[in-house]
DNA sequence: CTGTTAGCGCATTCAC
DNA sequence: GTGAATGCGCTAACAG
């Protein structure tokens, strides 16, 4: 491999003039510059970004840590890319396959190191395993959970969001509501408030919450959604359905296909991600709730650079607000 | 920060000998093992990944390289992270958001070189550009285009998939069939591929290779699918869709929808790369092909493994064979 | 079993 | 405008 100091000696400079070159800082003459360009281009030189990272403790790199590639995070992962782009950084998006350990281990100071700044989401820890976390870069916390501690924290108002997809199914006609993805405990984490969202809903509405209409999922995907939903409409009959997720909302309307029931004039579906995809799923659209285009991208990368620029300033808790997005799986 | 010296000045014995601990290298007495774990952990040291790479040479990291991280690539993303958790490796994502510079920028030898080794999805760069690459690390190639280079390359049979797509459309009465997402161009990219297998099925058939059939997309996406299919719709009658990809043929359903024509007894629709989501597409799925489920990442990480044991082992060409998955988009 | 020496490739500091 | 010295934190090779 070609280091500095061969570009240096084959140029007959000071390996320091040729990282002044490199890093464009202006105490170079032109001739010199121009010569140690020349020589960098023949020799095929290129920075050893791993050196440079230990001695100048910057890598460009940002990191969005994440349950999973696929869905709701890679759409996040996309928006977020094109915006560091403008700022010359780079994004690296890691997954910890929604597993606690290799959760712990991606958040791991170790890990964090590598990058200038990381967007973590957490699925399975604690919020005592998050406030435990030794963060040595800045860190902006995407969360469903609450999280009680010092970090700066985004998270999408679950519970009004959920609330807004209930009520517009309980305006539209619905009056047995199953709520697909609730939760399955009684911690404060994604299902849980998502489906205190539809409590409240129901509740102000002067319906009742029948615990009979929980489905709990361990997975959130389109095969289980559709699997449980299945069992529920052998039992018993609905006229609206309140999905977690719009990839869970996909297998509801598959279930329902294969129920012989019609959407949305037999039971009407709502889910929640406004996921680009969501747009095209039958019959001319998912209707969902979500927030404003690129408002949790953009909000969660201020935070990011905010703490980059003060690493003393106060953490901030930002709650993204949710809106309807009114499509044909309602009436 | 907390260095390996501190630990070891703390723990009364030699940073080589914490290095030792932390390596699990066997060399060690137990009573100082201990004693430097005990250190560690409560300093809470951890090791810094930038300099063991920078000493060592090794990241435990493989880089997975894709044009977008939604959709497709997010799937495959997924599916390499799980494949490579048991040997204590990670997956990180970096996206070139289909951009050719973005593209150069993140196949060079200074990005590479922060991974043990990479996959790398071409999208833009041309075969000449990707044959002046210069890889410092073990890459395998993931391919729409025909590469002629000395790179292990895995590549979808791009015209035998798409030929089967068609001829599928044509055994199930469809005469006039559009090919969605057709080549703009004479390259052989990815449009240009499953297009030949488009005209190639027809021909074989008896049927012509309608040029005003063939709909050449920017993006790929879901929006621009809908809107020049329904453009084509307006001007005349058609009874068949192969879409070049899945997320393509989202778009071709909903602007059919649009349309008041039903599917399949009006128009038939065939995608291509067998989405997780596609399964629940309406009215009960979309047809498709793909290869083999995980077939495609499992081949992909051979090849890795087999460079990375032998870095002068002869280049590999190899091609994943197509299937169907005949679903409701079709008779 | 443990310690010493040396250096990975770069950039900060300061001298010229 | 350019260069020499120094060290970021770690580990390979070897000495004891």
């Amino acid at each position: 491999m070609v280091t500095m100091s061969d570009v240096a000696r084959a140029a007959g400079v000071s390996p320091m003039t040729v990282s002044n070159v490199i890093n464009g800082r202006p105490n170079v003459g032109e001739p010199t510059r121009a010569k140690v360009r020349r020589v960098i281009s023949d020799l095929g030189y290129q920075v050893n970004l791993t050196a440079r990272h230990l001695r100048a403790g910057r890598t460009d790199s940002i990191a969005l840590i994440v349950p999973n590639f696929n869905g709701y995070f890679g759409e996040l992962g996309d928006s977020l890319a094109s915006m560091l782009q403008p700022s010359g950084r780079h994004l690296v998006m890691v997954s910890t396959s929604a597993q606690v350990d290799a959760e712990l281990e991606a958040f791991s100071a170790a890990r964090l190191r590598m990058h200038d700044g990381a967007f973590i989401s957490v699925a399975g820890l604690s919020a005592e395993q998050v406030a435990r976390l030794d963060c040595p870069v800045p860190v902006v916390l995407l969360g469903e959970r609450t999280m009680p501690n010092a970090l700066d924290h985004l998270q999408l108002d679950n519970v009004g969001g959920a609330k807004l997809a209930t009520q517009s199914l309980i305006e539209r006609g619905c009056r047995t509501i199953a709520v697909l993805g609730g939760a399955s405990n009684r911690e404060w984490d994604m299902p849980f408030m998502r489906q205190e969202g539809w409590r409240i809903a129901l509740e102000e509405a002067g319906l009742s919450a029948d615990p009979d209409l929980i489905v709990p999922l361990q997975h959130f995907s389109s095969e289980e959604a559709m699997g449980e939903l299945a069992s529920v409409l052998e039992r018993r009959s609905i006229d609206g359905v309140f999905a977690v997720t719009d990839t869970v909302a996909l297998g509801a309307l598959a279930a329902l296909r294969e129920a012989r029931l019609s959407v949305p004039a037999d039971v009407q579906v709502c889910g929640f991600d406004n996921l680009e995809s969501s747009r095209f799923a039958y019959p001319g659209g998912l209707t969902t709730v979500g927030p404003l285009h690129d408002e949790l991208p953009r909000l969660a990368l201020e935070l990011l650079d905010r703490r980059i620029a003060d690493a003393e300033a106060p953490a901030q808790h930002v709650v993204v607000g949710m809106r309807m997005y009114a499509r044909a799986t309602t009436r």
